[in-house]
DNA sequence: TCATGAACATAGTGTTCATTA
DNA sequence: TAATGAACACTATGTTCATGA
């Protein structure tokens, strides 16, 4: 088990890494990118918002849902004659995954919760 | 001037200390509070939110914004038979105050609108 | 004793450097 | 040379300790 780590006692929005893994799985069901693929379509995604996720943090993501079981790596070669390699990722454990996105949709709603309340609250 | 500082190149969304620093500048024009004060007005607003902050997280915020010449600190006694002293504040600077509020109103809408793309894009 | 504030430790994250084929 | 990964540094933040009247 991973959890053993003691909760933090308040919480305020939902984590980077948490929104990023969040993606991650999304785009790992649907096809088949590699790391930098997947940034560049969060990057792509956001751009209109200004928020441009640089690649440690896609590849810290990536790594702690490989060690905890969540999907794994396959190497390939990014085209047949080339000497590049890239990982292409699979979905390992469903149920995980499934946990990791539930959690995940619930602090999106609650960090989106929080928010409306302070602007209900501030603004003029 | 204080914003020397490199903006960093990618945002994600508003940091806890600007959140803090909106709400502390709304007691301190509305009424008479000090920072415990202050800090259980927050916690009590956020309670079924689970957002808890912590006293060092008012301090700190209270002293930036008291460093950056916005806010001022008067000293009080808590009772008047009491030696208890406590720090009331009050506006120092009402423009300086009123580019924060702006400033920190926008990232929470950034803020809100990239949550809501998110949850548009990830929630089932 | 309680409000304030400082010290300390750690987590999160951005930037830069290294590696591999 | 591009994709991956590691190292490093710095900021933000949570916890704990200290102070003053």
């Amino acid at each position: 088990m991973m959890n053993e780590k003691q909760r933090a006692t308040s919480r305020f929005l939902i984590k980077q890494r948490l929104f990023i893994k969040l993606y991650l799985l999304k785009y790992i069901e649907d096809g088949r990118l590699y790391g930098i693929q997947m940034l560049e379509q969060i990057r792509d995604r956001f751009q209109s918002e200004g928020y441009k996720p640089n690649h440690a943090d896609i590849y810290r993501a990536l790594h702690e849902l490989v060690d905890s079981g969540v999907i794994k790596a396959s190497k390939r070669k990014l085209t047949e004659d080339s000497y590049q390699e890239i990982l292409i990722y699979y979905i390992r454990d469903t149920q995980k995954a499934a946990i990791i996105k539930e959690q995940g949709i619930k602090e999106l709603k609650d960090s989106a919760a929080l928010l409306k309340k302070a602007l209900d609250d501030l603004e003029d």
